[in-house]
RNA sequence: GGCGCUAUCGUCUAGUGGUUAGGACGUAUGGUUCUCAUCCAUAUAACCGGGGUUCGACUCCCCGUAGCGCCA
């Protein structure tokens, strides 16, 4: 209780209060080693978020300066996830490669100062002994360290390059950034960053450390453990905006329980002070859910303009004729190609052959009153349909399963009868006598 | 091993000393429907443990425990 009131760890948010005086500016720093997975973009996405929120600006900063782990186009996809999301960043990108003489000069001022020495022609930083060194976390409150466990680290390599926390540090400041959103498993070198700050004698900023996505397996997200990107979320369908929404929703809450939010919505929202400090678990099954109610909402003909992108051969009339009939039952935009595919190609009966259970002959029967038809619309067909199965007292489940695979050769399907109109009356008899034969 | 972070339903979370601990996903059951799916309704399930502080702790403090992270 009483430490409590003391060190306030609410006081961060007071704290920013001097930095308000000053603009708002974040960044998202990822190094070009591969493409950002949905983790990373997270972090992208608060940075982003509180940016729009304050009216501030977001930087985007490569590191790029382990040059061992360099990806070529690894600056590319990281900017095509962005982009996929629609977080715009400010003009000013920087490329820490191209700033080593920046680093350089500023290990001449650590040195005037005595505060590095040289080991194996690398610089490094001399930890002073007994030194507390804290912070205000934004999301954590206070956090300590002692220097004593802290090592003596290096500031700039052999090779000339920094490392990163001293080109970190450097840049940060000189962008004047106001807020580090980042990882929290940068906690435990964040004292090294403040001891710099001190060294060269800046204000550091306000440290925003957002806990890390767990993957099911309860470890950090990670490539290796085959945590997607962006890119491939949206490849298999997902819309931006559910990916956004449920983004958001992995380690912050709004103030309510509504859980459908708009990007902008989501900014005007966002506040540091509801980020938690747990770390969540990346659930596929709530995503899912995001994307499902994300589709639904969907304008048509907005949902029929990125079916259409999708599978350019397929019209966009034709999509807006077929996606009343199948877009309750979409969850991502790939179920169009499954559950529209019977209105562009021939089924394949085999597959479910077994579960046709009505006859040959039953089939035979629809047929012969189906021809009849002179107004191919889905009452009609239903009428026929429905008689034939009381004649034979089938069931349901049964009759429409067995009209459904021999239209689609699936199990999941539209609802029939419209189905069978916008299929129209020749295809849809051509495929009723397939299924027939093949109950010969 | 050292240091640090974290701890509410299976999962995402609300909750800031007094609540029947709320919502969502998932799951189950029932209803609607044209099979499957959708939709609707209902149910399901949680405060890690132990000590304090307090008239009263999920909530504040301490100690454990566990998970994770960083460094070695």
């Amino acid at each position: 209780m009483l430490k409590a009131t003391e060190t306030e760890p609410k006081i961060a948010s007071s704290k920013s209060s001097a930095a308000k005086s000053q603009k708002v500016r974040v960044r998202y720093a990822p190094s070009p080693t591969g493409i950002p997975h949905i983790g990373n973009i997270r972090t992208a996405l608060f940075n982003y978020l509180f940016a729009k929120k304050e009216q501030g600006q977001f930087l985007l900063r490569i590191e790029d300066t382990d040059r061992t782990r360099l990806v070529p186009e690894a600056v590319e996809k990281i900017k095509e996830s962005l982009s996929l999301l629609g977080l715009d960043f400010h003009e000013e990108e920087m490329y820490q490669s191209k700033r080593l003489d920046v680093y350089k000069k500023h290990l001449e001022i650590l040195k005037e100062k005595k505060l590095v020495y040289e080991d194996e022609g690398a610089w490094r930083f001399k930890i002073p002994k007994n030194k507390k060194l804290s912070w205000d976390d934004a999301v954590h409150g206070n956090v300590e360290f002692k220097s004593d466990v802290l090592e003596d680290f290096v500031t700039l390599k052999s090779d000339g390059y920094p490392t990163y926390h001293f080109a970190n540090v450097i840049d940060d400041h000189q962008t004047q950034i106001t807020h580090v959103f980042r990882g929290d498993e940068w906690i435990p070198s964040t004292p090294k960053h403040l001891l710099l700050y001190q060294a060269f004698g800046w204000e550091p900023p306000i440290f925003v450390h957002v806990p890390a996505i767990l993957g099911t397996d309860h470890k950090k997200l990670s490539k290796r453990q085959g945590a997607k990107s962006v890119i491939e979320f949206v490849e298999e369908g997902y819309l931006p905006e559910a990916i956004i929404n449920f983004l958001a929703f992995l380690g912050w809450a709004p103030k309510d329980e509504r859980e459908i939010f708009t990007q902008t919505e989501l900014a005007q929202e966002f506040s540091i002070d509801r980020i938690n400090k747990n770390s969540p678990i990346f659930n596929v099954e709530k995503l899912n859910w995001f994307n499902k109610e994300w589709i639904k909402n969907l304008q048509s003909d907005d949902l029929a303009r990125r079916i259409n992108e999708r599978y350019p051969r397929y019209s966009e009339e034709k999509i807006n004729q077929i996606l009343p009939i199948v877009k309750d039952r979409m969850v991502t935009l790939d179920d169009f190609g499954l559950l529209g595919a019977l209105f562009f190609e021939k089924p394949n009966l085999k597959e479910n052959q077994k579960d046709i259970t009505i006859t040959q002959q039953q089939f035979e029967e629809i047929i012969t009153d189906l021809i009849k038809i002179n107004a191919w619309n889905e009452e009609e067909i239903s009428k026929i349909v429905q008689s034939v199965m009381e004649k034979n007292n089938l069931q349901k489940a049964q009759m429409y399963r067995s009209i459904g695979i021999a239209l689609s050769g699936k199990l999941v399907t539209p609802p029939i009868f419209p189905a069978m109109e916008i299929l129209g009356k020749e295809e849809t008899l051509t495929r009723l006598n397939e299924a027939a034969n093949s109950k010969r």
